[in-house]
DNA sequence: CTTATAGATCAACATTCCTTGATAGGAGGT
DNA sequence: ACCTCCTATCAAGGAATGTTGATCTATAAG
C-alpha cells in the first residue's frame, strides 16, 4: 500500500515535465550530449523565448542542469532526477503487480 | 541516439495522465486492489463527476481497466500501460547515462 | 411500469499552461 | 564607452485542463 503518496508534489512536477512534446524532444536532443540554446532553436526552428521557457520547466523539474560558458548557456541530461522517475515508476509497477482482488463494495 | 522519439503523443498522453495530484491520489487507491466509484468517492470526498472525469483520463492512458458488475464500476491497475511507462523512463535513463559531452557550438 | 441508485456526460466557468513578441541582462568584441 | 550576440524574463492573448452542478443512461428492485 501507499504507492505514489510520498512526496506527491514531486511527482506531479515531475510528470508535468514530462507531459509534453516540445520538451520530450528536447530531453531526446540531449541524450545526444550537452547542447546550447542556440543550437536547439536552430535544429528545432523554435523561438527562442519558446525553448528557454521549456528548458526552465525541464530544470525546474531537475530534469537538466545548465551551464553558462562565455555568452552560451548549455543543457544536458541530470540522471539524478531520473532516478528519481525510476523509483517512483518501479513503486507503480509493483502495485500494479500486487493489485490485491476485488473488495465488496457499496 | 532517439532515446524518448517512438511515439511521442503516446508518452504525452501517459506523463500527462501522471501529472494530477488527484489522479496519482486514484492510483494509490487502486494499488490495494480493484474499487469501485462508489468506494472512491467516499473515501476520497470528493464530486462523483470529478472522480469520473480522471479515471476517464487514466483509463484512456490506458493506466487502469474497468470492469462493469451490475450497477457498479469497478477499476484496477493495468499493468500494461505502466510497462510502456517503464520502458519510457528506461530509455531515459540509457540516454543520461551515455549523456556524451559538448560539442562546440554557435 | 415506476422508482431508485451508480456512474457517465455535458455546459459553463475558473484556472493553469503555452505561445508570441518585446524588453532586459550579461558577456565579448571594437 | 558602444555595439552585438545569446539567453532569460515579462506581459498579453489563446488554448487546453480541471471543477461544479445538472442531466442522461443503464441496471436493479418493487
Amino acid at each position: 500500500m501507499a504507492a505514489v503518496a510520498p512526496s506527491t508534489k514531486k511527482a506531479v512536477t515531475l510528470f508535468h515535465a514530462l507531459s509534453d512534446e516540445t520538451r520530450l524532444e528536447l530531453l531526446d536532443r540531449l541524450s545526444n550530449g550537452e547542447q546550447c540554446v542556440c543550437e536547439l532553436t536552430d535544429t528545432m526552428k523554435a523561438a527562442q523565448s519558446r525553448l528557454s521557457f521549456h528548458l526552465k520547466v525541464l530544470k525546474d523539474a531537475g530534469l537538466v542542469e545548465d551551464r553558462r560558458e562565455g555568452r552560451w548557456m548549455y543543457y544536458s541530461l541530470s540522471s539524478q532526477a531520473i532516478e528519481e522517475l525510476e523509483d517512483l515508476v518501479d513503486s507503480l509497477k509493483k502495485a500494479a503487480k500486487s493489485a490485491g482482488s476485488a473488495r465488496r463494495c457499496c
